[in-house]
DNA sequence: TCTTGTTATGCAAAGAGTTTCATATTAACC
DNA sequence: GGTTAATATGAAACTCTTTGCATAACAAGA
């Protein structure tokens, strides 16, 4: 139940399409949520269904047509219900992990290579997020005051991969000693 | 297809039931896998009717009976020939964050609630990790050896509790100033 | 004109995970 | 004898997510 007031929150800060949301879903929210286009389309046709958004067609000079989607106030309410509540724990599946507790099946070379691949992406992924909160930073004072918290999430996000990429060099100088 | 890899790695450090499985999955790897008893079970029937599991049943004295699992041959090789591949980078989907991002519909006052709550949570899992941490300093150090790798994962799981309390930590101090 | 890339939307099937229900043995306690 | 709790296993229905397929408007370049 959870995608759908991920896309609600969206909307709420700024109405579009389906395909607008799957863009800011990369760009704002990676760090805590991921979807496919296919997600997107089905969570806004059923939630246009339940009358939580509105929907609007917008022709375009240049690109296809799109559908913007907007909150109802059902839709308000209904987010505003739902932030207020206790929510489920995270549940972390981290195949790489596994992997790595399997790591008696693998050679101190096959180690390094695979660690090295999860370092390059966890760098990749710290570098997008302080990218954002550059963004962020040189946004207008009284956005980021309304969405501060908002914000806090990121530089979570930003805390989070700090110490995936510190233990993955840790762990890498110990490889290379062996 | 992760959880199969993550049940034979299980199983190939040393065989069990379903129920144990159950256990070991929330003592040691609770900090990259979760899974519940029904998905063990259907998991365990599979790998067996695929003849990746053999199966025998154990009587017991003061308890019904179980059956426990561990792995052929075959199984074996495909646990080998898994850990060797590169895997799909992990979709992290953290429902509370999702509430965060929408704190502009939360009073200071419930937001400080929501984020105490999480703070005790990832306290309780933090102080888990570290009992689980003595545990594993206090074995048999040619099994640590062994299983040295699989330690690490341990460390990451401390390492990133420790992160996540010391955000909520900042930011419940943020928001009493208010 | 044809191909490639971006924008934009969607269906269908398969796979993974959750929730609810069900059963049975044994120990411990009242 | 009846209740509660831990151990032990499983089916069925449902929801959520992924994967593969499909369509179409338009721009840019070969």
């Amino acid at each position: 139940m959870s995608l759908r007031y991920a896309v609600l929150t969206l909307l709420d800060i700024e109405p579009g399409s389906g395909y607008d949301l799957k863009r800011r879903f990369e760009r704002s929210v990676s760090h805590f949520w991921s979807a496919s286009h296919q997600q997107m389309y089905r969570e806004l046709h059923k939630l246009h269904d339940e009358g939580l958004l509105d929907c609007t067609e917008q022709p375009q000079e240049g690109k296809p047509d799109k559908k913007i989607y907007s909150l109802t106030e059902r839709g308000r309410a209904a987010l505003q219900a739902w932030v207020q509540q206790p929510t489920p724990a995270q549940k972390i599946r981290e195949p790489f992990l596994i992997q790595l507790f399997a790591g008696h099946h693998l050679t101190d070379e096959q180690a390094r290579a695979a660690v090295q691949r999860q370092l390059e992406e966890h760098r990749a992924l710290l570098h997008s997020y302080l990218e954002q909160n550059e963004r962020v930073l040189q946004s207008d004072p009284a956005v980021q005051e309304r969405y501060w918290l908002a914000h806090q999430t990121l530089l979570l996000g930003i805390e989070a991969e700090k110490t995936w990429v510190a233990w993955a060099e840790r762990l890498l100088r110990r490889l290379d000693q062996q």
